[in-house]
DNA sequence: TGTACATCAGTGAACGCGCGTTCACTGATGTAC
DNA sequence: TGTACATCAGTGAACGCGCGTTCACTGATGTAC
């Protein structure tokens, strides 16, 4: 039956928000679309006039998780953004986190607008950090919100990696390089 | 047919290998049994006279892959180490690379078997960072090594998701981090 | 404002496909004598 | 060393299952008059 253009505009949404949610916690390949579609109240039918295949679905679900996941860390200190990212509760909790720790691993095998939509995620992630790390007021080095982002989707991925099996390991990653990475903040601005 | 002992010894190190190849180019989820056994010139049905399920020829791929690629890495020198791992090369054959990089987001999602081998190899590759940076005589921090490690397999992660979308901005993350890494090293053996 | 009707978001059965796994069978190997 | 036979790695058809996608259909919505 037909439903109202409200309504079909939030159904729209809530099928791009259970995706973004999925997509973190399942990946690309293992997120089906009867899942998004229960997820979000509809059957997998209603989800094909929304788009036009998975594909275009994975894409919209990757954009969105990066626009929901930067939401959170805007205006964070320096310490604070590292300190949050480097968490036990975003280890935890990958269908509300960082898409880059998440999913950088599968992206390439991806269809091409899923891989754009990525590095247009990246991009994000790396001005982000670029101008957390020049709010003391320097011009901020590339390289380094580079490198500080990297490290700390490397040790996100590999804590969650082991997080069920050797979580006294898992724990060890996150404050280790945290650690490091609060010691170079603190330099930077020394 | 039967086959002789040394025949089924090599068919089962094939098989072996392959997965250990597979897993790395395809993930845990898309490299099917039938794929494995192809590659290793057999049918499906064989592999099961080696592995009772896919879940343990997956446990034996991941321990052969990280074998392979440590074998590569020995007793380089920092500098040489982290050049070779954020090469071009690497980036464009995760069949042959470091499966930290490959695998690390989607390995929380298999088995407790897969992911206690993939413990291992952390382990295996932190002792190898350490121990390299400990090479000049001094004694060896800790949270350097996971640090440096962690760096290196996000960058390689992200590098590899837009590789094919994004070269130049692929190719920068590697000499971003390969830059701050080296600067890194030859402060601490200042 | 009221009425007739075209629109189209959503439903749910159906499709072909590849997956992991099972199993009856094959036949060269390796052992017992 | 020869011979008879049990072993078992490998074959390939078959299974049930979940997948992405299609499509005829439904019926409330929104528009034209």
């Amino acid at each position: 039956m037909k439903v109202t253009k409200a309504r079909a505009s939030e159904n729209r949404d809530a099928i791009e928000k259970a995706a973004a949610a999925l997509v973190r916690e399942r990946g690309f390949d293992q997120m089906s679309v009867a899942q998004v579609a229960a997820a979000a109240g509809l059957t997998h039918g209603a989800l094909y006039s929304h788009y036009a295949s998975k594909e275009a679905l994975a894409r919209a679900a990757t954009t969105r998780a990066f626009e929901e996941a930067a939401r959170g860390l805007a205006g964070l200190s320096p310490v604070e953004f590292v300190q949050r990212y480097l968490s036990p509760a975003h280890r935890d909790h990958p269908e509300a986190g960082c898409p880059n720790a998440a999913l950088a691993c599968e992206v390439w095998r991806q269809s091409p607008g899923t891989r754009e939509a990525f590095r247009d995620g990246i991009q994000c992630y790396v001005e982000l950090v670029g101008t957390m790390l020049s709010s003391g007021g320097e011009a901020p080095e590339k390289g380094k919100a580079v490198t500080m982002l990297a490290a700390m989707v490397g040790a996100m991925a590999l804590a969650r990696a082991i997080g069920d099996i050797d979580p006294s390991f898992s724990d060890e990653i996150l404050s280790d390089v945290a650690a490091q990475l609060t010691a170079f903040i603190e330099e930077e601005h020394a």
